[in-house]
DNA sequence: GCGTGGTGTAGACAGTGTCTACGCGGTGTG
DNA sequence: CACACCGCGTAGACACTGTCTACACCACGC
């Protein structure tokens, strides 16, 4: 439930946030969202033009706990930067199996078109920490190409594997033998 | 438009298939497919108890043709399997690139809750051919591991690349660095 | 010749996203 | 003070969706 002292718009996103973690994709339709919401359907209207807008600032909201998540691994303290990369695999891959509504709905193509801006900015924010971590790992490797191809790998083995599709190559439920084999790949030569 | 001479069942496969290439994913709804095959809303159900069904068997469609695709790579003749893994890689992003509403829909999670069987099955041919590669490749690693960690690397490229959140990591819309790094990357050693 | 079953039609139903017209309560201005 | 305005939300319509059910039609076997 959200806080009742806030604007409808935050609490549209609030529900759908809600709604999307507790009862899955399928029901964040833009009716439901206003039912639970205690408005009209067609409340949503005046700050969200059209549903796929509502559904992309309630994206946003992913991008910005998992933002939240990683945010601090990029801190520069004297930790290994290769240990931090591995921890923030992990945190994306808890993030996805945890959220996997929220993971869907995040990277779903059809919401670009017309937020152009909004979420691939958001993402770009996450790849940012991404860099920095693999230039002080490999700093001898460029940094942005290696960052892409593991942030590819990291992105596909959440995708896939959260499927049962990478059950055959892991045999097993655990991740993280992939996860390790996927960082320690892209920063060895 | 498909061959008269054929069963509505296939009739209705063919003609999704066709509108999902040309129309893209919001268009493929079942009434708009019986519409198309000239039948009335209510005949898919003869042969396919949900809109699901439906949507699965014209998914299946398309790991056919991408095993169509890359199944001749998998031949052992004398070529160099890394190479082969290179042109695999390529056929696998041309795909994405080009089936963009296909390749969305054989990877949509909700299709597979209620076709186990049929979809997962496809997809592991797939990546059977991965496995014999990799093997030849670096027959000194552990094959399933690196192939489940190589697909994923593939398939994240595919799935990020094709929205536009690398271009900051290649600064164009040409995947093929990204490919040999990770190729690369996974093979080395 | 007559049932019978496979095949497709047609209508109903609840639900969806979008659009439009309408109220209602406050704020400011003449 | 009266009045127009305006932000905000309601309510109904519309076309569309997926699913369910009852109903024709037509070929086939008894």
């Amino acid at each position: 439930m959200p806080e009742p002292e806030s604007g409808l718009r935050d609490r549209l996103v609030a529900v759908g946030v809600d709604l999307l973690a507790r009862e899955g994709t399928q029901k964040i339709s833009l009716r439901e969202i206003a039912r639970r919401a205690g408005v009209s359907h067609g409340a949503p209207r005046r700050y969200f033009p059209t549903h796929q807008a509502l559904l992309a600032a309630i994206a946003r909201e992913g991008y910005s706990e998992l933002g939240r998540r990683i945010g601090p691994l990029a801190a520069d303290d004297g930790a290994d930067p290769r240990e931090r990369l591995h921890e923030l695999g992990r945190q994306y891959l808890d993030f996805a199996r945890t959220h996997r509504g929220m993971f869907e709905l995040m990277f779903r193509h059809d919401l670009l078109r017309g937020n152009q801006i909004g979420l691939r900015q958001d993402s770009l924010e996450v790849f940012g920490i991404l860099v920095q971590l693999v230039e002080r790992a490999a700093p001898q490797r460029p940094a942005t190409v290696v960052a892409g191809a593991l942030w590819a790998g990291l992105h596909g083995i959440a995708q896939l594997g959260h499927w049962g599709s990478l059950q055959v190559a892991t045999h097993t439920e655990d991740l993280d033998p992939l996860l390790r084999t996927a960082i320690d790949a892209h920063l060895e030569n």
